[in-house]
DNA sequence: CGGGCACTTGATAGTAATCAAGTCCGGTGG
DNA sequence: CCACCGGACTTGATTACTATCAAGTGCCCG
């Protein structure tokens, strides 16, 4: 990581703070003050950004790129919790509970980061209350998706499972094209295993398997497009 | 659902949300005031709340009962996301973000509940700012449960998310007994196999193993005694 | 253009789901 | 208090599916 924490000159022109949806609330002049507050970092590709077990003392908030939050299960393989993109923020336990961060957090792609330690944080909530309200919002959204990952997790049925992560990619990752829906995955087959509770060659087959039946097609390794929609859907 | 909603008497002494933890901050005055907001219910063993879709309108917090929250996986089976008890609040989703409710709710045992009506929770939470802060740290917490929950769920051994789930029912709801922790289970064969992924029969067949291991001692179908805590905690 | 790593595909084995009998618990009524 | 009944639970046999192990193949980056 390269230390050279420096005040965000665009963060000055409310270009960073406004961009995340826990400030929306605030007025220009209030974004000056937190970005005042406000330190940049840079993480390359696969850089951890910490571990779990760390106490950060700071809550990090996703200017640009894409960082994922797992944790190891009992059998020694990694459990993708969060797939974290622009404006989500990291470290709010530390902040809001004291506590060690729970999993380990690693940049999918050079990411932009702007951090804020917890005692100038911890005045602004009892400043600007609106602020713990989207904070509140933001928790209950992730709840939501967690919710949706443990049904998912639960269903025994694998090929369902593989169904919903295409579904929830294309709506976070999907961009329009002729065919269909173009999506530019964010992990590997590991990784999209290891958030599904599967192995990297289940992933494969199935993925075959779909692109069989004309439900996707795949491009190199990074890229799927989702011919038919409306049959995964149905296939869930 | 008997629909006799009154005014309880109890809070009007503080004696009802002085339990509930996102009050704690207030003072006397302040819970005489959210007191005159609350309208008390009672719902029976195996009495639905509410079910996936509703809007229901009103936070929901638990006075004294159990209530498990519940989806269903695509393969049809009930998955069970939360056992709520004393202190625990519902309907969240609805207040904060104006949403449908994600999931079914429904009481494990006779279970008492105080309901206060959306409006008049929104004014509050604008005057005591110091609410949603706690209620932000409650869903970090439930955040960190569905977490584990999404690791347990990752792991393909099936005897660590029994061991897991049994060290969970010791914390909740264990008491001291002269042989080791003796745990009420709050939920039958089927309710557990929902809340782990896996059939009743696969919960039946693990428990027995851990009986012959002398691990851990069933009495009845509802009750089971720890012998060896930390056998428990090595095996996952 | 070449090499390494990620991915695909195939064969086999292991584990939990499923199907199918029993057994036991707990509540009810005599 | 006891006998009885039904639902919950246990146990067994079989099946189905994915993990695992192993051997290619092809993508992607230098």
């Amino acid at each position: 990581m390269k230390e050279k924490g420096f005040r965000c000159e665009k963060c000055h022109h409310g270009l960073c703070t406004s961009r995340v949806p826990i400030f929306f609330s605030l007025n220009a002049d209030e974004h000056r003050r937190i970005s005042d507050l406000v330190v940049h970092k840079h993480y390359e590709k696969n850089e951890l950004i910490f571990m779990e077990g760390d106490s950060l003392g700071s809550l990090i908030i996703i200017h640009y790129g894409k960082v994922k939050a797992y944790r190891y299960t009992p059998d020694g393989k990694e459990q993708i919790l969060y797939i974290f993109t622009d404006g989500d923020f990291l470290g709010e336990k530390n902040i809001l509970r004291k506590q060690m961060a729970t999993y380990n957090a690693e940049a999918l792609e050079d990411t932009e980061v702007c951090v804020i330690r917890r005692e100038p944080f911890q005045r602004m909530l009892l400043e600007y209350p609106e602020i713990s309200l989207k904070i509140a919002e933001e928790l209950c959204e992730r709840l939501e998706k967690l919710e949706t990952m443990v049904q998912s997790l639960g269903t025994k049925d694998v090929e369902s499972r593989v169904s919903m992560l295409l579904l929830e990619f294309a709506k976070k990752f999907g961009r329009e094209h002729p065919k269909g829906k173009l999506i530019e995955l964010p992990l590997s087959r590991e990784g999209i295993a290891n958030y599904i509770g599967v192995t990297r060659e289940t992933v494969s087959r199935k993925f075959s398997l779909l692109q069989k039946d004309g439900i996707i097609e795949l491009i190199g390794n990074r890229k799927v497009i989702l011919l038919d929609e409306t049959a995964l859907e149905r296939s869930i």
